[in-house]
DNA sequence: GTAACTGCAAACGCTTTGCACTCCC
DNA sequence: GGGAGTGCAAAGCGTTTGCAGTTAC
């Protein structure tokens, strides 16, 4: 979703656009790497000093609520926020929390052959794939 | 893994047997409905008036390092922990958040598919489903 | 006897809340 | 102009930590 179209979606819904919700939904949902609420605002505060962390948690739960993005908790306590609303795998490095999507029809078809087994209507589903990724399988072997 | 097992288990790894880390190890390793560390510290305080919170997260992190619980971080921040270290799905409510654990061959195969295409060696996983169960959808039909 | 374990209370970290001020519409 | 949104600071809540006292071995 590009600006213009987040624009537009806000309007529809008779949310008001101001620089920091439309700051914040930009980031949030162009980034692949399910960024934590502090990351959004270390990274957004170059550009709008006066962002506070308040801000950006209503304006995560907006989204969640208008079913942009999901939350992922995890073991430590801390919630990452997923703009993929899609069926996918979560790639976690289990050492450094890296992640990142994986999709293939093979997935989507073993799924809903899950899904058809259990006869239930999901209302979200949340696959995580825990491993070590290259960088920290480098690190350790140095 | 009954009273007895865990007895020997924990004298192998040379750990004390204590009655609360008994009382608490019996009591998750035989839950199937992944309770939080208050549920465990509510329920064991009939038996053991003293028992505090810091001694059921101790040993809850202690069963964890220990491989035989895994813990599930959500949203809201909390954590539930679950004795089943096999592969399963975890059946969640949305609505109430009651949480059973579902296994198939379908998810053996889905799960052998994925790491087969990733051609990764998984260090662990998490599957949730979340669904309406039936007792909130009958409340909501009243 | 002594090292490990417990219970208590304080500290911690992330998230939520309340409220006065600001700014979009 | 009015109400939604922001920023700040305080409160909230589950979890972790530190330490003195206790217990298993």
């Amino acid at each position: 979703m590009n600006t213009h179209n987040i624009i537009n979606f806000l309007r529809e819904k008779g949310l008001k656009v101001t620089s920091q919700r439309l700051a914040i939904c930009s980031f949030i949902l162009s980034r692949k790497d399910h960024p934590t609420a502090e990351q959004i605002f270390q990274e957004l505060r170059d550009e709008y000093p006066t962002i506070s962390l308040g801000t950006i948690y209503k304006t995560l739960h907006l989204l969640k609520d208008l079913r942009l993005i999901q939350e992922l908790g995890f073991n430590n306590g801390s919630i990452r926020y997923d703009p993929d609303m899609e069926l996918h795998v979560n790639m976690i490095c289990s050492k450094c929390g890296k992640i990142y999507d994986y999709k293939t029809k093979n997935v989507k078809n073993l799924w809903d052959a899950i899904l058809s087994e259990l006869n239930v209507k999901p209302v979200g589903q949340r696959i995580d794939v825990y491993y070590e990724c290259d960088d920290c399988k480098n690190i350790n072997s140095t």
